[in-house]
DNA sequence: TATAATAATGATAATAATAATCAAAATCAA
DNA sequence: TTGATTTTGATTATTATTATCATTATTATA
């Protein structure tokens, strides 16, 4: 099951860029659409590999690559130093709220926290291009 | 030049933890706490190695985790894969402005943001421990 | 459709940051 | 001062990611 904006965006970008359409760059990110957000590139592997056990590593990284560069991908770079993986197409900015005990990743977003974020770059003189906020504490299952 | 609440607060918690001191960790901390902030291991080790030219990298990374365990130093991890590590002792908490041109880090607070952030937690059932934002953009000297 | 040019793949080696190991040296409590 | 314990520096190990390269797959076009 691929979704066909996603699909049409990765396919066009390979032609813009001069590059080729492959069965193992198709399953990646029918595999990455479909999974849950925030994913390791090691875990993506893991499951590619079910339906194409002779994957090998690079292809994933690489693979990862053209979706970050084509819009489709964001790569977060998590305080305990991991590097995860989420949608962005048809995902407006957000932040993130993280358990640290069970590192469950909630969405957020705060038009007024935006809103201040936008002066503080004004206020210093800043050509704004991204922010990332990240809260981290314990959630409601873990409390108890 | 040390500052004396500083190797204080690191000599108490060696001697709490039953470990040892050494002209080593004492030097560490002294570069640390005069060189500039949000330093990486590598800088750290560039600067010490001038006084003590055997001094090896793993003793800097064993003291960079000491002081962030005492709570002098904090480790941040930066969205372009580096890992930078700044004073905490006498510094309010406070998130960041980088220049994704010069690299130039601006320490801000807002403490509208801040309580912001504080209802966002609660509204999710989450108990706080942390948080961590940073605005990326173009600093007004590389703008032009 | 066959071909030729080009790019992608997978296996493997390389790299870079950090951590673990260990014998020798330093610290410190008694 | 000594002896137990920790630290050190050198080195090796580990981990995530990237580069290399021969083989295979894709694609434009003849």
């Amino acid at each position: 099951m691929i979704r066909k904006n996603e699909e049409k965006i990765f396919e066009d970008y390979l032609a813009r860029e001069n590059l080729k359409h492959s069965e193992q760059r198709k399953e990646i990110l029918d595999v990455f659409l479909n999974t849950d957000k925030h994913i390791t590139a090691d875990e993506l592997y893991g499951i590619v590999r079910k339906k194409y056990p002779s994957i090998g590593y690079a292809t994933i990284y690489r693979t990862i690559r053209l979706l970050c560069e084509c819009g489709l991908c964001l790569e977060l770079k998590i305080d305990d130093g991991t590097t995860r993986y989420e949608h962005l197409y048809g995902h407006r900015h957000h932040d993130h709220l993280i358990c640290v005990k069970c590192n469950r990743f909630v969405e957020v977003v705060d038009p007024d926290i935006e809103r201040l974020q936008e002066k503080l770059f004004k206020r210093f003189g800043f050509a704004p291009q991204r922010h990332r906020m990240e809260l981290y504490g314990i959630c409601k299952k873990c409390k108890k």
